[in-house]
RNA sequence: GUGGUUGUAGCUCAGUUGGUUAGAGCGCCGGAUUGUGGUUCCGGAGGCCGCGGGUUCAAGUCCCGUCUUCCACCCCA
């Protein structure tokens, strides 16, 4: 038999024990906060149609995309012409139909159109699922990572962008990271093209502002130049760039305020800081400078930074039209999402997972002989139905082993009924945390362990 | 997709201008201790030096290719 050289795919991860309740930690925390908002949980399948999930990104996304190839012998309908050509975008409708999801709001578009006469509107939906992207990963840019999302659809009330914000908040707090919720409103970028005469250049300002942080000031006015872009938007730019501290106080406002979509704009964010309420409001940054390189946002648009951490721990906002391309038009909605690799990574740097793991097993019974061994498993059986997480060594090792194992598992308490326990009714109880060891019945130990375990 | 970077024991890493049998710490296995883990002491196992090719009397070391890792860009959770 030959050795099989195994290793992963590039940019694809195992999860050991401990990561993976870790990573359910976090989604718990999540699901539950959604859940007391009134989402309600839908999955969709990992593959899409390209024509699909073609339906927004264009070109860039395109990229990005994990191709499936059809089943079956598919070079044999791909046409012949093609295939002497090599050419990669003519061949591919031929050989591939179908691929990796990239994110959750498409899908969801698509489940909405589908399921349009089955749902009741507002449609509040969370989905906690997988996505694929085809780039290269680096510091927290995975090519598989799960998103966390949760939508409003077919309601244009700000009351959803409030709750959303909400949520934010709360989630963060439950996992005691600090961050702060930037907030700002397409409608502004699209004033400030709109006060520039270029209007019809909003994506490539959106692309552009994106960076501010990242490259400066300097290098945004010089990329805003090459693309075309004139003096008064030099002079916008900078002057919420300065204006970053009190933006709706700000002169930049009031002349945004002189077009009916900058005056719509900041009457939305006025809006929905006067609902939040005051102590989530101190994390809510209003900002300016805060564009979102996806274009099918059109409204508010929230991103979540946290120190230390380049790169969003979430993000989310409001598109009017996102199941126009798929024949529903006139359905708005908002939208969040939480990028729950980049909340693993941000809470294992800082050490905020909680070191009391409620989800491992809390009393191991020794296995000493043959003798012995089906009278100890029958206990097990009357653990578990107290609620106690059980194990019982499945083979009569050495104790020692045996104890090696409960220490390596963290297993707090060990139960030792060999025949000489089980000939006086009287259990050895050890705990392992502390060493000390003492006997009793049964019913003794049961409640010895109920009342040690429910005070951690 | 562009540019750079990385790969040696299960893990973290040494390994000289190319030169005997490739090392350490941690971990693992066994013993000291036949009914007691985490500490200590003693012993042991474990390597296609990422993969393929080349140069050389000789390659972990130099060259080429490839895969992988990490990083920057692009873009984004």
């Amino acid at each position: 038999m030959s050795k099989v050289k195994v290793s992963l795919p590039k940019g694809m991860r195992d999860f050991g024990p401990e990561q993976v309740q870790k990573r359910q930690y976090i989604i718990n925390t999540i699901k539950s906060v959604f859940e007391l908002y009134g989402f309600m949980p839908i999955e969709t399948p990992v593959m899409e149609n390209l024509t699909t999930l073609n339906g927004k990104g264009g070109e860039e996304s395109d990229k990005l995309l994990f191709k499936v190839l059809n089943s079956g012998d598919y070079l044999k309908k791909a046409e012949q012409q093609h295939l002497e050509e090599k050419n990669y975008k003519s061949l591919l409708p031929n050989i591939s139909e179908k691929g990796l999801r990239y994110d959750l709001t498409v899908p969801l578009a698509r489940y909405v159109v589908m399921h349009q006469n089955e749902l009741t509107f507002p449609f509040k939906r969370y989905q906690i699922q997988p996505v694929w992207r085809a780039d290269r990963p680096q510091k927290g840019r995975y090519r598989e990572f799960w998103q966390c999302d949760a939508d409003v659809l077919g309601s244009d009330s700000l009351l959803n962008e409030v709750e959303l914000i909400q949520i934010f908040a709360k989630v963060f707090k439950q996992l005691g990271i600090e961050m702060n919720i930037h907030l700002n409103t397409r409608k502004l970028l699209v004033a400030m093209v709109e006060l520039s005469g270029k209007q019809d250049k909003l994506t490539s300002f959106t692309v552009i502002l994106d960076k501010l942080d990242k490259i400066g000031i300097d290098k945004v006015i010089e990329l805003l130049n090459e693309a075309g872009f004139n003096a008064k938007t030099f002079d916008l730019v900078k002057a919420i760039a300065n204006n970053s501290s009190d933006f709706l106080n700000s002169e930049v406002a009031k002349q945004l305020a002189q077009t009916e979509t900058g005056k719509v704009g900041l009457q939305e964010l006025n809006k929905i800081l006067s609902l939040i309420d005051d102590e989530t409001k101190q994390q809510v940054k209003i900002d300016a400078t805060l564009a979102r390189g996806l274009d099918y946002y059109t409204g508010p648009i929230f991103e979540i930074k946290a120190a230390g951490f380049s790169g969003s721990l979430g993000s989310g906002g409001r598109y009017d039209n996102l199941t126009g391309n798929f024949g529903l038009p006139g359905v708005s909605g908002v939208g969040i999402s939480f990028g729950l690799d980049r909340i693993y990574d941000v809470m294992k740097d800082q050490n905020l997972f909680p070191t009391s793991n409620t989800n491992i097993t809390q009393v191991l019974l020794i296995n000493f002989d043959k003798e012995t061994e089906q009278q100890v498993f029958q206990l097990t059986t009357q653990l578990r139905q107290t609620g106690l997480k059980t194990e019982f060594y499945p083979t009569q090792a050495k104790l020692k082993k045996q104890m090696k194992y409960a220490n390596d598992k963290n297993i707090p308490f060990v139960i030792l009924a060999g025949s000489r326990e089980l000939e006086s009714g009287k259990l050895t109880l050890k705990n392992m945390q502390n060493g000390e060891q003492q006997e009793a019945d049964i019913k003794t130990i049961i409640s010895i362990l109920k009342d040690s375990i429910g005070n951690e």
